[in-house]
RNA sequence: GGCAGCGUAGCUCAGUGGUAGAGCAGGGGAAUCAUAAUCCCUUGGUCGGGGGUUCAAAUCCCUCCGCUGCUACCA
């Protein structure tokens, strides 16, 4: 029996993300984890909130809260739009956890134990007002190559240069201000990445053919650019501590580096999924050893992603010595841009989920971003593509479909599937193409080929409309109406089908289509074998429903309030 | 600066060596069951510019132009 572990990108706590986010690792992988429970694969899939990390001090105290308070608020705003999304997840879980605390420092130690860690000292910045260390970014100055005032200690946003804290001239605290600042010596582990090169190189190639030429690009510009060892610690409050017992003490105080603790957060989410379902153990099958076998562990992420997760978390895993399992399919997806620009939190330039649920249910938005998700390259989100996409497929191809057979049929079959006549060679020669078609979807689904496999059920649905113009049972009802009540027959079987199709993608709409002829499934299965047996399944004299309808519209006068409100649009 | 990716019809994008594709938009027609939705036909591109390899290049190589991203302490 084949498993499937899925796991999303980790959302950062610090604010509820806007749609390309949500498209490159939300979405995707909640549109793949249905795919596979529709297939009755025992899935699992796996999300949390991603809550260490001095972005997050900082944006606490801007809010006025305690760490721990801001990330309990902005942990709800997360779940509540995700599961506003429709994000089926087993569990959501919190990266500031004990499970995880608890992992993380059992990763820590195995890497120590193994040699893969050692205690460096690094020069880093202090501030006397802030009484903390600054990360680069949190030292501004002016650019010594540009002149521009606000550079940050990292890189210089108006030349692009990148630079360090040290060279900037008059450098202050990007929080107070403050000019009191020092450079200090400080103690930090490194995990020892470099001494993995070989082995990641021949993992990474291995997987070649089964992830996108995106994922793998980036990975080996890494090894090939010298992959350095990596600080895995930080001089910040908030994240998982050191433990005493790695580095003889020296590292007293200081916390992990989020991008270290984040990823062993899928497996510690996974332990909270089994500690808060009293599933004992079984968190471990999951991940671990022979147990695990026999799953196959899907990651999807936006491509800022990829190199901790095909060298960073690789590192980790391979130096536990443990036989923790590594991603088998990495999903990466480029960037979504909002009108020609990039989203912007700071900016409030883009739409955000929560805002996106205020004015469209989200199976619009679900339908809109798989079947345009930024896969070959960088995509672009307008107003106008979205109202064309959301009128053309979903009102005028798929929910019109669904409202003129049903309308039909009750307006003129007596509300009822109508059994006379039988199948003839029309119905074949749908049945044949639908056989290709949904053979199509199906692989193009499982290749989590995104945008073809939406491609492929748009071409499903203009199948079924080209089905009924030939069939056309409101000509045939003056002459032959055996004949009508087989190409209704057929209509009421193809809304069915797209019932069943659509449930990954839309999956509040899929049971809306699918109850309009009988009860629906909690999760609706997957649609296998011939499709003349699957179209021929509704029984005769079996009552039906005529669905409101089912996509409104999107108005120009709605795409024109939208664009002031969410900003951008020209 | 370095590295990577991209540049294909008005728009959004497929297509990695063998006679240029899809959807939308535009034009014409059919039908009238339906949210004036649907269906059929159709206009439209010297595949960013230039050079090269090849019997053959959107596809491989070089170069130029443009856009985007990354550059390891934001995540």
């Amino acid at each position: 029996m084949t498993r499937i572990l899925i796991t999303s990108a980790l959302p950062y706590i610090n604010g509820v993300k806007h749609l390309g986010t949500l498209v490159g690792s939300l979405l995707s992988a909640d549109v793949f984890a249905r795919f596979s429970r529709a297939r009755g694969f025992e899935t699992l899939a796996i999300c949390a909130t991603d809550e260490h990390g001095s972005t997050t001090e900082l944006a606490a105290a801007e809010a006025g809260l305690a760490v721990r308070a801001f990330c309990d608020q902005q942990y709800r705003l997360q779940k509540a739009a995700g599961e506003g999304f429709g994000l089926s997840w087993d569990h959501f879980g919190r990266s500031s956890n004990q499970q995880n605390r608890e992992l993380t420092q059992h990763f820590a130690r195995q890497l120590w134990k193994n040699g893969n860690l050692e205690v460096r000292t690094t020069k880093q910045v202090y501030s006397n007002a802030d009484k903390r260390f600054l990360s680069d970014r949190y030292v501004i100055g002016t650019c010594p190559y540009c002149g521009y005032e606000r550079a940050r200690g990292d890189q210089c946003e108006n030349c692009t240069r990148v630079l360090d804290p040290a060279d900037l001239i008059h450098p202050r605290s990007a929080i107070s201000g403050s000019t009191d600042i020092e450079i200090r010596d400080s103690r930090h582990l490194f995990l020892k990445q470099s001494e993995f090169v070989p082995q990641l190189r021949e993992w990474i190639a291995s997987h070649a053919n089964d992830w996108p030429s995106l994922v793998t690009s980036i990975a080996n510009k890494w090894l090939d650019e010298g992959l350095q060892d990596r600080g895995i610690t930080r001089d910040v409050e908030w994240g998982v501590p050191v433990p005493d017992d790695i580095g003889d003490g020296q590292l007293k105080g200081k916390v992990f580096y989020v991008w270290f603790d984040a990823p062993i957060e899928y497996i510690a989410a996974t332990k909270e999924w089994a500690d808060a379902n009293a599933k004992g153990d079984a968190w471990r099958d999951w991940w671990y050893g022979d147990a695990a076998k026999d799953v196959t562990y899907y990651e999807f992420m936006g491509k800022d992603n990829v190199p901790f997760h095909t060298v960073g978390f690789p590192v980790t895993i391979l130096g536990s010595g443990e036989p923790w399992k590594l991603v088998d399919r990495l999903k990466g997806f480029n960037w979504l841009n909002y009108d020609g620009g990039k989203f912007s939190t700071s900016e409030k330039r883009g739409v955000f989920m929560d805002s996106a649920l205020e004015i469209l249910p989200a199976d619009y938005w679900r339908y809109y971003l798989m079947a345009n998700a930024p896969e070959g390259s960088d995509s672009n989100f307008t107003w106008e593509h979205f109202q064309g996409v959301i009128n053309k497929d979903l009102a005028d191809v798929l929910g019109n479909f669904v409202n003129r057979v049903t309308k039909f049929c009750a307006a003129r079959m007596d509300g009822k599937v109508p059994g006379e006549g039988a199948y003839g060679a029309e119905e074949q020669a749908l049945c044949d193409e639908l056989d290709r078609r949904v053979g199509a979807y199906t692989d193009y689904f499982a290749a989590l080929e995104f945008r073809k496999a939406l491609g492929e059920l748009r071409a499903i649905w203009v199948a079924g409309n080209e089905y009924l113009t030939r069939a056309a049972p409101w000509t045939a009802i003056k002459t032959d109406p055996a004949r009508a009540a087989v190409g209704v027959r057929m209509g009421l079987n193809l809304v069915h089908l797209f019932g069943h199709l659509a449930w990954p993608i839309m999956p509040m709409m899929a049971r809306k289509i699918h109850e309009a002829l009988q009860p629906a499934p909690e999760i609706i299965p997957w649609p296998s074998g011939k499709m003349s047996v699957f179209l021929d399944d509704l029984e005769a004299g079996q009552p039906i429903g005529t669905p409101d309808v089912l996509f409104a519209k999107i108005a120009d006068e709605q795409v024109e309030e939208w664009k002031l409100r969410f900003g951008g649009g020209a």
